[in-house]
DNA sequence: CCGAATCCCTGGTGATACTG
DNA sequence: CAGTATCACCAGGGATTCGG
């Protein structure tokens, strides 16, 4: 267990990290965010860069937690959804907040690298 | 650059998470949020688990993107502190946030163990 | 007391190939 | 199409030691 013990952790904060820890977990549901569901397929090209094999564990991590719902249409070829669920969408917030915050401070870094001059 | 490009991306939530990764910064921030500055060895101390070389460059890497201030006392011994600045003070609500997630998805596991038979 | 310097080690991720 | 199965990798941490 080492560190991973959560239990009467005095920050709770560090849970809802532990939950979403993955290096792709917060983009998959920005996605799913935008849509009702999505495809495996899609999330595939809409995530440039991740594999079939991280796609999929994430994904079932996150099932796991209850926040998104796999669904599977026994049809040939397979297509198999991911929605968020009603508990994955009060992650939302979270998300934008995050959203809101990285932008200003890209700019803000931006602005660093326009004007290295000013200390 | 692999992954690591954080420049067009569509979600700059992720580059939050990019600034902010670190097993410990969330919680160094909990620590420093509640208190207007604090000493190197405090941090240590309400940090069970972390190590000085850890400590050390995590937060270094929040005094990078100026997130928290770093004061040196020319005493002897030494004495450091760290504080919150204006800017890292931005962080709050989305730390508050993720607490308060945090919280009530421990308590819905605890739930689903206390009740197993609900499917 | 605070932190730099070394060495080491694990787990999360990536690459590739194979299947129903 | 939507996965599983293997193997390999390496960066982030951890343990320890030394220094101002």
């Amino acid at each position: 267990m080492s560190s991973g013990h959560v239990g009467n952790e005095p920050c709770s904060a560090v849970s809802t990290l532990q939950v979403l820890s993955g290096k792709w977990k917060w983009l998959i549901l920005y996605h799913l965010f935008q849509h009702p569901s999505l495809r495996f397929s899609e999330l595939m090209r809409k995530i440039p860069g991740i594999t079939q094999r991280v796609l999929t564990k994430q994904l079932r991590e996150l099932e796991e937690e209850g926040i998104v719902e796999r669904t599977v249409y026994p049809e040939v070829p397979p297509r198999v959804e991911y929605a968020i669920t009603a508990y994955g969408q009060s992650l939302r917030p979270i998300l934008d907040m995050m959203h809101a915050w990285g932008l200003e401070h890209l700019r803000r870094k931006t602005e660093r690298a326009t004007h290295p001059s000013e200390r």
